[in-house]
DNA sequence: TTGTGTATATTCACTGGTTAGTATACATAC
DNA sequence: GTATGTATACTAACCAGTGAATATACACAA
């Protein structure tokens, strides 16, 4: 069944993400996930030029949905603009408790090939983080906060902070810790004088 | 040469850090490690009686070192409580401008085996981090936070925030932003009720 | 409608290399 | 002569990537 290439790509990346996420990069064999995936490994190759390009392309799906859920959670919440933040990371412990979790994916690619800098997995994932602090910076320029980057970096901080040490402890009670921290940076911000919102 | 069994030991566990901490642990083999450390595979597998065994030598030997290098930055440094708290941050800094840095042993180790919930390794670096949890509380406590466990939980958000996001984008000046927001926290829980320092 | 060429998609079987861990023997010190 | 410590040589499994062949769908010609 030569046509249907797009469906197998997708069963394929499907298969990898669960299992990079779950046992981690160098633990799992290219064998693995095509057996994961319902096809031989020589298919796989056929679909992605290494075990590399495998990688990036587990941490590229993860990307669009990964920042719309932050935004959705940002958007449903009541409340004024720390409130809102402090949703994410409310939502976030959540997720965190869930026995399956094991903190964010493209935190611990980085960690796992930090020995390989340019890495294309480790460029979406800077790219992802990027995107998710211009996303934070610009809602806290509508919010009339003064250094709006500075802020969204500090709660970008907080953030990972939590992923790094939710996982450590396996303590999700850490993130409503960085909740207080985020609400606490975002009022500071507020008090002082910058423009107002549109 | 049987007596001298020590520095054999010793010896194995530097070359296990050099190799585990710059190219991660699943990437190093025992071969490696036993070369490195001029002796012969069966010869380490005398001293430790598994890889996982010397993952978790490897992080116990980085544990007092670094708890003591934190103290003496935070001692060493001029002014009030925040003042020397950012001081552990500004040498953090210069710390990650090092080419060879590559984030912390303890919660990269973390990720990377996250698979493995009980590994002793991961216990050892969640040991390593309450303690220095521990220290800053009891520090904060000392200088009349009202709340010292909950200030030093966020600072530790913080510097191990600092850690991952500055391993992500190879950018040391997240460390500074964290500084900032760390003085933030400190000032702010200072201002609040508490008892004072004896 | 039927035959045929071609790009797409998939499989089997394999290579060369690596890996954690071990059986066995040997050496040195006390 | 026995504890301790070191080395040689090995096993059995795993792993990223490839060579060669094959199967299907579709375009186009007869």
């Amino acid at each position: 069944m030569p046509r249907p290439s797009e469906p197998t790509r997708a069963r394929i990346v499907q298969a990898a993400s669960a299992l990079f996420y779950n046992e981690g990069i160098r633990r799992v064999s290219v064998d693995e996930v095509a057996a994961k995936a319902g096809l031989t490994k020589r298919t796989l190759y056929y679909h992605f030029k290494s075990k590399d390009d495998l990688v990036a392309a587990y941490l590229a799906a993860r990307d669009q949905p990964n920042l719309a859920l932050f935004r959705t959670w940002f958007a449903e919440a009541e409340g004024g603009l720390s409130a809102k933040v402090e949703a994410i990371f409310k939502n976030l412990a959540r997720s965190a408790r869930h026995p399956k979790w094991k903190g964010c994916g493209f935190l611990r690619t980085s960690a796992e090939l930090a020995n390989m800098p340019g890495h294309p997995a480790i460029r979406i994932g800077a790219a992802h983080k990027k995107k998710f602090e211009d996303w934070l910076r610009a809602t806290f320029a509508e919010h009339g906060v003064a250094d709006p980057l500075k802020l969204a970096r500090q709660i970008l901080l907080l953030l990972d902070g939590s992923f790094a040490v939710v996982l450590l402890h396996r303590d999700a009670s850490y993130m409503e810790t960085a909740s207080e921290a985020a609400r606490t940076l975002i009022e500071t911000a507020l008090a002082k004088p910058g423009r107002k919102r549109g």
